[in-house]
DNA sequence: GTCTATAAACCGATAGAC
DNA sequence: GTCTATCGGTTTATAGAC
């Protein structure tokens, strides 16, 4: 059953746009990749742009669909999601201002996803909080609601750039989800509750066998 | 008194490259907007891509001559110095991978001045371990020792993508340095012994009329 | 829908006059 | 050192046959 020609340009230039860079991936490239003609890749988009347009597009109807997290486990799971997520959809993070300057309508796009993670972050620290695995003052006096604000920022600043910091730092490999989770549960840690940090402690034991 | 055409390739190399990505910058662009020709560009810079190589190179040397904080005070200006070292030479962290397949080299040099920072900061936790403004375990039971690196990441991370972060989140505003202070000391805190806490909150008012 | 062929523009780099 | 002119290659995008 195979799928559309649409798709199938879609998912190649997904990957070949992470692993390469949006301007290092010539229509030619995306051809010769899916063993169609450069005039084929055209028709279905007519301009290059489109097909970031498209594919930011349908990741934004996924974040939408984004569950809140309303314990330790759920949370760690939206961590092991966001690993995902920017390791397939890398390169418009990366490139986020050569994007940006394609068009208005991609520059908006990011924006958008990025707010509705944070108003997930949001409502996830209202849940917790409300069930006892966060507390509203930590140990230096610091207020949750005064600091929230920066806590989401280091956490979506993590996961957007983790890949290529990562790949700054020690070349080829990225850790997998287990070293991203463990950086942010790092900075989540000060913030947990007694009953948090037991929760976090008996999560089950990451699999070294998942990809 | 009128400084090298060379030296002024990489001045306006330096900026363009940080505003618009390297691919995105030709060489006609840099000699437009110097009002020199093209063939002058090259009769200086033979490659392209020598020109990011000689901007690394003059980066490196600053970079070691780096001195280790040794106090709450010292670090704070670390802070504000890497926001202007990134805010001036951003193109070779954001555009990491890009510059990366250009030359082994440029690779070598962007994972040298990391490792250099990353030393940096591990000395100057041993100083304000030993000058009692940290503390080798934190509210939660976790040990210094074994969070140090993870820390690191955090603070190396935040400063590099600063940021583009930022400009994601809300355009052209980058909230100025104060913005990354805070952001960096927000990470650091719970690892703030009482007497660091309180030299931090010595610190003279921000100048809002400093660049 | 998919192909071939090609237009039109731009790129980095080189050669040579001054 | 700086310029103009140009080469060879690549790019996106279009036109038209099938």
């Amino acid at each position: 059953m195979r799928r559309s020609t649409r798709n199938d340009i879609m998912d190649t230039a997904r990957r070949l746009f992470s692993e390469r860079g949006y301007n290092a991936v010539s229509i030619q490239d995306l051809a010769d990749e899916l063993g169609i003609s450069k005039g084929n890749v055209t028709y279905h988009f007519r301009r290059k742009e489109q097909i970031v347009e498209a594919l930011l597009r349908l990741n934004a109807g996924a974040g939408l669909r984004l569950a809140v997290p309303g314990s330790i486990g759920a949370l760690d799971t939206l961590f092991r999601r966001q690993y995902s997520v920017v390791r397939e959809n890398a390169f418009y993070f990366w490139h986020y201002d050569q994007l940006a300057q394609l068009s208005p309508e991609i520059s908006a796009m990011q924006r958008g996803a990025q707010q509705t993670l944070r108003n997930v972050y949001r409502d996830c620290f209202s849940e917790l909080l409300a069930s006892g695995m966060l507390r509203a003052e930590d140990a230096a006096g610091r207020k949750l609601a005064d600091e929230q604000e920066r806590l989401i920022d280091a956490l979506i600043l993590t996961a957007v750039y983790w890949l290529p910091y990562r790949r700054l730092m020690q070349d080829a490999d990225d850790g997998g989800p287990e070293a991203l989770c463990a950086q942010c549960w790092s900075l989540l840690i000060p913030w947990l509750s007694a009953e948090g940090r037991a929760a976090l402690a008996e999560l089950p034991a990451d699999l070294p066998d998942e990809t």
